[in-house]
DNA sequence: ATTATTAAATTTGTCTACATAATGTATTCA
DNA sequence: TGAATACATTATGTAGACAAATTTAATAAT
């Protein structure tokens, strides 16, 4: 059955689903996105179809140009660089941020993570993996508590995955990210601000590294 | 005559103009935007309407609720701390890269700008004084040439545009900004970095302080 | 009089159709 | 044969109408 209950606008259930077409490459970087035929697939009309693409727009992952349509961002080495400079300086501020205004509970959360994180690594899981580090930095941005941070980090990092080559791709990688996530981790659990902006920022740095 | 030659689509227009509104506070925080009646006051139908208000959205000026319509943002003294917060981050690494990348003729205009702003500030123009303040951070942006950290930026420095208090109201202040932009323009001209860094930091935190 | 239920009115979300601009093709003329 | 202009096609931008849902008002019941 085609029964969705869905509680909210279909404009934003097609951005999803075109986020997903972007970043699973069946829409390239650069290519075209057809308003028309993109609709019909989606079963719905060009209005809400615009609407998705205009989201995704203000995300970056596409880009508009007048009377022309909508093109996926192609993300360029110095895009890369930019971006990651930015999201060097906001999480290692929420990093910081973190190290005092953590929980005894949500430091032990963060412990836990990581420890998952350890077995994915063991388990050789990267999948996994890369879901439970996204988990870790995502928790360490909710404890640092910054609203208006976590939304340009949010989107930043939506941008980073339009280039082919994600950062934890190379198996030597994700050991080194292990690593670097002890060290967070170390810094947090010791309450130690600035062993742990450094230690997000390195792991940032690495990052960068990594995929250039 | 109605003839518009314009080059680019209805709802940027329409988009600028509901920006202003709210920056003139006509629109005030928390009061919401009737699709409707803005959009006969646009002369425009409600397509173009969505897309205008869906802009701002993207901008944080506007809070779009579902199946409720879209309500001008409220900022409250917790989103200022943490613009202030993100703002001082990225412009203080904007000053930091700026030191090192100017030219010489940017370093120039950069010196001369800083002069009409002595000059505006003698004169008690408040008005221009903000004009030119605007412009001397957008000029070290530009030299240090991060596009997505200016596109950040330039959202951020939006949505503090919302909040009653702009933060060169009180005369004092007005004072104090034109001394650490010497500050800030001095490291420049040195092209010392660590410098420049530092004092655009205080200069965004003093800001803080001012609007609260 | 207060609460529940129901109906009306308003507003958002979506669809369809039309207008306008841009692109590609064909035809004409040098 | 090649360039230029006119024509046809395609896609975006905009308008207007319809459908669904929320809010307001009114009526009924306890």
């Amino acid at each position: 059955m085609d029964t969705k209950l869905n509680n909210r606008p279909l404009y934003e259930d097609v951005a999803d689903k075109l986020r997903e077409q972007i970043f699973s490459k069946k829409l390239q970087p650069g290519s075209w996105l057809d308003e028309q035929s993109l609709a019909d697939q989606f079963g719905i009309s060009r209005t809400p179809m615009r609407e998705a693409i205009k989201v995704l727009a203000s995300e970056g992952l596409v880009t508009i140009k007048m009377r022309r349509g909508a093109y996926v961002t192609e993300v360029f080495r110095s895009d890369l660089e930019q971006i990651f400079t930015i999201l060097s300086l906001l999480e290692g501020q929420a990093a910081k941020e973190a190290a005092t205004k953590a929980s005894e509970a949500q430091l032990n959360l963060l412990d836990h993570l990581h420890h998952r994180l350890e077995t994915a690594a063991a388990d050789r899981d990267i999948e996994q993996f890369f879901e439970i580090n996204v988990k870790f930095h995502e928790l360490i941005q909710e404890i640092a508590g910054n609203r208006w941070m976590n939304g340009v980090i949010a989107d930043l990092r939506k941008v980073l995955k339009l280039h082919r080559r994600d950062s934890l791709t190379s198996t030597g990688r994700l050991q080194n990210s292990l690593l670097e996530h002890r060290e967070i981790l170390r810094a947090l659990l010791k309450r130690d601000e600035a062993a742990a902006e450094s230690a997000m920022q390195k792991h940032l740095a690495n990052g960068l590294e990594a995929v250039r």
